[in-house]
DNA sequence: TCTGGGGTCCTAGGACCC
DNA sequence: TCTGGGGTCCTAGGACCC
């Protein structure tokens, strides 16, 4: 079973600002002058035309009327985590898998429900409802691709379900975009091969697919084109990657200013790697030119980390070069981000450390406390809050 | 039209090792 | 003098998802 909160950015920002309660037209991702994209618009925007993705200018072209607003992600996290309190009551094995939407696992529950799962379903979406006051709609199926995209065709706020051997025919009337992994990249590429419904790949002599995308995307493609998908749900062990990232207001060309957000960014990376007890092997520094031209370095550590000035000095020598050759270019720099990846479990600390290594892990960790207390902005380095 | 932020997975080439 | 096969690790970019 998959459970997809309705147009949940909007509907959460309305719960905590009644005043938009009224508004018909409102569109979440930040303010109409913003730099950003729409992340949710209520039903009333998306018959404009705006759709979650699109730059925040065009929607406001769109749809002139529209209120704006930024939105809170805590607000978010709250309403997720009240979702996953009713959804975990209901199935053996329950997990959300973004902040508005998660899956139900109820193999092995059929005596429990020898006929249908649909009443249950009615039950959590009321019990969402009455929890949260959100709405949600659910798709139920025999694997997880297919609740996905039941979940999808119910929406807003009703049910799908697909039973066992109805797969094939459900996904026939689709087009490939709606299938989950195509996107519109891939959409376009086999559009260009006249392809554009799953009915087609469904019809289509294999080998005659594979000549057109390759044996890989071939078998992928039919998989998915028979209702074919997933069918264990797993709670994801370690995360692979933790990182920051910020889009300037206005393109920035001065060294030092990038300087300053870079060490703030670590900071946040940092930090969230200590709260999880991880630590990083590498160290991944992201620039976006003006243009839009967008650069990745990496750097292998040593010895994996999670201390702030372990990781600064790896990302300035990642720095430099990439910021000379945007200025080789005469590009200001539109986003700087900082990613720590190849994390492991972090160890306990070696017993022969350097001395001024234990006394810096001492102080970060009593910052840490600090920040636990009062807030990350509590304590930073001069560096970052210095002009 | 002027393009967010947080992630995951895949591909592909090169260095290096046996 | 010209050349294998398997493996791992590193790096960069791209597609995709919410």
């Amino acid at each position: 079973m998959h459970v997809d909160l309705d147009a949940f950015f909007v509907e959460v920002c309305r719960q905590r600002q009644p005043e938009l309660r009224g508004i018909d037209l409102l569109v979440v991702g930040g303010k109409r002058e913003s730099r950003g994209v729409v992340q949710s618009a209520s039903y009333g925007a998306r018959k404009f035309g705006v759709r979650s993705g699109m730059p925040i200018g065009q929607a406001a072209r769109l749809c002139p009327n529209a209120t704006f607003v930024k939105g809170e992600f805590v607000h978010y996290r709250e309403a997720s985590h009240a979702v996953r309190a009713v959804i975990g009551r209901h199935a053996p094995i329950a997990l959300m898998t973004g902040l508005d939407e998660g899956y139900l696992d109820f193999s092995g529950t059929d005596l429990l429900y020898p006929v249908s799962l649909l009443e249950v379903a009615e039950q959590i979406r009321n019990e969402i409802h009455t929890v949260t006051g959100l709405d949600s709609s659910i798709g139920i199926g025999p694997n997880r691709m297919i609740a996905k995209i039941a979940s999808d065709y119910a929406k807003p706020r009703a049910i799908c379900e697909v039973r066992p051997g109805w797969e094939r025919g459900f996904v026939a009337g689709l087009a490939l975009a709606a299938l989950p992994g195509v996107g519109p990249k891939t959409a376009r590429r086999l559009a260009d091969h006249g392809l554009n419904d799953v009915a087609q790949i469904q019809q289509l002599p294999p080998a005659e697919l594979e000549r057109m995308v390759g044996a890989d995307e071939a078998r992928s493609l039919i998989r998915r084109s028979q209702g074919r998908g997933g069918t264990v749900l797993r709670a994801h062990d370690l995360a692979k990657s933790v990182s920051r990232e910020t889009t300037f207001f206005k393109d920035i060309t001065s060294a030092e200013e990038l300087d300053r957000v870079l060490l703030m960014l670590i900071a946040r990376v940092a930090g969230q790697l200590r709260d999880e007890a991880l630590a990083a092997g590498a160290v991944v520094l992201k620039l976006r030119h003006s243009d839009f031209v967008t650069v990745t370095r990496r750097r292998a550590l040593a010895t994996p980390t999670a201390l702030d000035h372990e990781l600064v000095a790896p990302a300035r020598e990642l720095f430099a070069p990439a910021f000379a050759a945007a200025r080789a270019r005469r590009q200001g720099i539109r986003l700087l981000g900082i990613a720590a990846v190849g994390l492991r479990a972090s160890e306990t600390p070696d017993l022969f450390e350097a001395p001024a290594r234990t006394r810096t892990r001492e102080v970060t960790s009593a910052v840490d406390q600090v920040r636990a207390r009062f807030g990350f902005d509590a304590v930073q380095r001069g560096r970052v809050k210095g002009k």
